[in-house]
DNA sequence: CTGAAAGCGCTTACAG
DNA sequence: CTGAAAGCGCTTACAG
């Protein structure tokens, strides 16, 4: 490849302009697609910026244009399932629409929250998509809201704030998959994992709404919180199965305290969907081929994130529409699990 | 929030110079901690900025000094946990770096990958992380080479060409999960799931290396290829169970693969561990609670993401240092299913 | 310790 | 149809 040698790093329009012998300006306009120039021309130029190897330089433009085509990207748990396939969802849509994904992890961290979102902002951001640590106070939205950069909140509202949303009906997911329960002849049906806070609250309220419609008293003592993990609510569901050997039959607050509680299932010999019944929330890709596959509710993960990009999308090409939401509706998946 | 007044979208740094009687260069040296500038000075000047509401613009800073603190990073499966893990260790390093992430997911597409690519150095990425498309030309090595970006390449190789690497020694990981199968009494040992290319073939060279070892007559009709998803490796697993009950054993291409057939085993009232012995490979977070356990290969996903970054990031700093490699040296975890 | 000036690589009226 | 000029928000020698 001797035309290696041509490939100067970093060859300018400018520089292009001078081997096409045109002004710079003119190669700006080829570069932009723009009718205004010959067709003859226009070839000299790309012809020219071929053999420079010139690349575009977007930083600079995007300066003088005091504009970005990137959005910023903000993922609380990428370990669970159901935001790997959300994140897959919004991304495919911001690169079809031909942004770039500035992506940020933030675990559970507040404080890494707050980074990343500063740094976004120096990047000049068009739009940001988070999906916000729990525990994220009412506050941000306000400074977000101060901000002025467009904004679509997923899953988890952040306190009111001029911003889109994009989620689901947490509260009728909930109900469903305790009225499937109820339906199967359960009536001591548990409410398993998660932690207190605004969704939390959401499907709690689905499943006593459920209980209610089905005539059964709601008890506390049938609600089991843990941490969003498989290991968390594996252990939580090892101490259920160990003191409260009545209950045969869960609800669980989303596909991952599911698979936990699958573990300990098995490990006390029980079969899920014979000894006890258990329904996810969710439906991440594994729950069709977890053992046995799991009952769940489905939301959609992929098409969530892209509902919420093109949310952003449309807020950014027109920043004084009124607010939007998208509510993706859950549908009950049955499987084997219960 | 009366302030949100003085908060005019957009001050620049030249505002806040007015604002605070100095000139840009004296707020500029302030911005970047300089100690150049009298405290006195300098505190008038971040109150000033305060006041403002000032924001920094990286764009603006990049161009002048012609770099960025953006690193490209391409994932081509994100809905295999593997990845997932790989990235939050990858991107966790990289921030904590200061460094910012242009992340794009590429599916398994050639084309997106090129697309994705060039918007990369369009946005002037001082670095690229590269999880490439299985099927990657080495073409791509060369070309990113003439384009003289660090580039760090993980887990598949991409051909020759100047790069630093991070991986794990499959062959070995592969050896070491056979070697446990033929230490267990099995000699009728599958090599389950995967498709051709120079990863597929480190492994199965592993395979081999452990039946040759264990004077065990490597035999064609014992590998089945899958796709790298659960399904795909569910149904082959069918196909197998039900055309060659004799196979009580195999080793399989990953985790997800082995999660595939697990199912498949379920489904056919066989329990793996007992009916079957079945030895994964990544030690994804998810196989220590599936049912039954995956006994596996360890190779640190998320490890291997942060070590990656290091690379990355000591090239940047270095760019004439020697070409680099990690690689992971996998360990064999013993679980439940094999 | 601080300021004036040049320039990074683009885009965009404006003129011709 | 094309070019000359101004300017986006910074940084960095250079002078004082």
């Amino acid at each position: 490849m001797s035309r290696t040698q041509d490939m100067r790093k970093g060859a300018t329009i400018q520089e292009v302009a001078q081997e096409a012998n045109v002004s710079k300006s003119t190669v700006s306009l080829v570069l932009q697609g723009s009718d205004l120039i010959r067709s003859e021309t226009a070839a000299r130029v790309l012809e020219a910026a071929r053999k420079l190897g010139y690349v575009y330089n977007r930083g600079a433009a995007d300066l003088r244009r005091k504009g970005s085509r990137t959005i910023g990207v903000l993922i609380n748990d990428l370990m669970n399932p159901f935001f790997a396939e959300l994140l897959v969802g919004l991304e495919r849509r911001l690169v079809d629409a031909d942004y770039s994904v500035l992506m940020a992890h933030t675990g559970e961290s507040l404080e890494r929250q707050d980074k990343v979102l500063l740094t976004m902002r120096e990047h000049n951001a068009a739009g940001i998509a988070l999906c916000p640590v729990p525990g994220t106070s009412a506050a941000l939205a306000k400074t977000l809201d101060a901000w002025g950069v467009p904004l679509v909140v997923i899953v988890r509202p952040i306190g009111p704030g001029n911003y889109d949303f994009a989620g689901y009906d947490a509260a009728q997911g909930l109900r469903l998959s305790t009225h499937h329960l109820i339906a199967a002849g359960h009536r001591r049906i548990a409410f398993l994992g998660g932690r207190p806070g605004p969704v939390y609250e959401q499907r709690l309220r689905g499943y006593q709404d459920a209980l209610r419609e089905g005539g059964i008293a709601f008890s506390r003592d049938l609600v089991f919180e843990s941490g969003p993990t498989r290991r968390e609510a594996f252990e939580q569901m090892r101490k259920v199965l160990d003191a409260r050997p009545e209950i045969r039959a869960a609800v669980c607050y989303n596909d991952v305290v599911a698979f936990g509680a699958l573990a300990a299932l098995v490990e006390r010999g029980l079969r899920a969907g014979a000894d006890f019944a258990l329904v996810g929330f969710d439906n991440v890709l594994y729950s069709a081929h977890s053992n046995p596959p799991l009952s769940t509710i489905d939301v959609r993960p992929e098409a969530l994130g892209r509902h919420a990009a093109e949310l952003l999308i449309a807020r950014i090409e027109n920043p004084g529409a009124p607010r939007q939401e998208f509510i993706a509706m859950p549908e009950f998946v049955q499987r084997q699990s219960g």
